[in-house]
DNA sequence: GGCTGATCATAA
DNA sequence: TTATGATCAGCC
């Protein structure tokens, strides 16, 4: 199967998952016979879609897009926040248009996972910050940008940030990175990543009204 | 129950 | 070893 060269035709094939349970997908897609490991549904996704594996970069570079699948309870909310990109080791003085983390935003295919019994994928939707979020998004990029240049990564916890938090993403938590501290200074570090909240992932999919009963008075 | 910090598997 | 794919564990 080719990639999908257009939205259209990436949304289509998405759209055409919709239903699916996983162990189906796992009987035509999966790779390996370790089912159920953590990443083992985004990358069985990204296979049911037609879309190439690559090492870094977005999921499908031709259009720009990022594929996340989100894992959905019973009621319709995420049960996760979402990965969204390591903190880099440079960069960090950029301003948020030019950030790591807006490029891997700009443009995202949400793929609900649901748990009703079994895993089955939902209906999927194309997203792209609103005005609103980018400027809150920007705020928060400066202000964790910032911290994570004057303070170190060691000591920027997942509390700062209204949209947009850092946490650890290692191994385990003796694994050192080389950072880049205060004054450029090399260092030893967690390695840390950015993480869209998981209120935030919940209002993403409330306000495509796709993702499940939604929960407004 | 939600959130933060910790952790797991795999590919390149 | 790093990056990508995330979910788990347990404190508050």
């Amino acid at each position: 199967m080719l990639e999908p060269t257009s939205e259209r035709e990436l949304l289509s094939r998405a759209h055409g998952l919709a239903g699916r349970t996983i162990d189906e997908l796992s009987l035509t897609h999966a790779r390996t016979s370790r089912a159920g490991h953590k990443g083992f549904v985004g990358s069985l996704v990204e296979r049911a879609l037609g879309l190439v594996q690559r090492g870094a970069g977005p999921d499908l570079p031709s259009l720009g897009i990022e594929l996340k699948t989100i894992p959905i309870a019973t009621d319709g909310r995420p049960r996760e926040s979402t990965f969204v990109c390591m903190v880099p080791r440079d960069g960090l003085d950029h301003g948020w248009s030019e950030s790591a983390p807006r490029s891997k935003l700009a443009r995202v295919l949400f793929v609900p996972v649901e748990r009703d019994g079994q895993r089955r994928v939902g209906m999927a939707f194309l997203w792209s910050p609103s005005e609103g979020d980018e400027a809150t998004l920007a705020s928060d990029w400066t202000e964790l940008a910032g911290l994570l240049r004057t303070h170190g990564h060691e000591h920027v916890s997942a509390h700062h940030g209204q949209l947009m938090q850092v946490r650890p993403k290692a191994r385990n938590a003796a694994s050192r990175w080389r950072a880049t501290g205060d004054d450029d200074a090399p260092m030893l570090a967690l390695p840390r990543a950015f993480y869209l909240r998981r209120r935030f992932v919940a209002s993403i999919l409330s306000r495509t009204g796709m993702a499940g009963p939604r929960v407004e008075t």
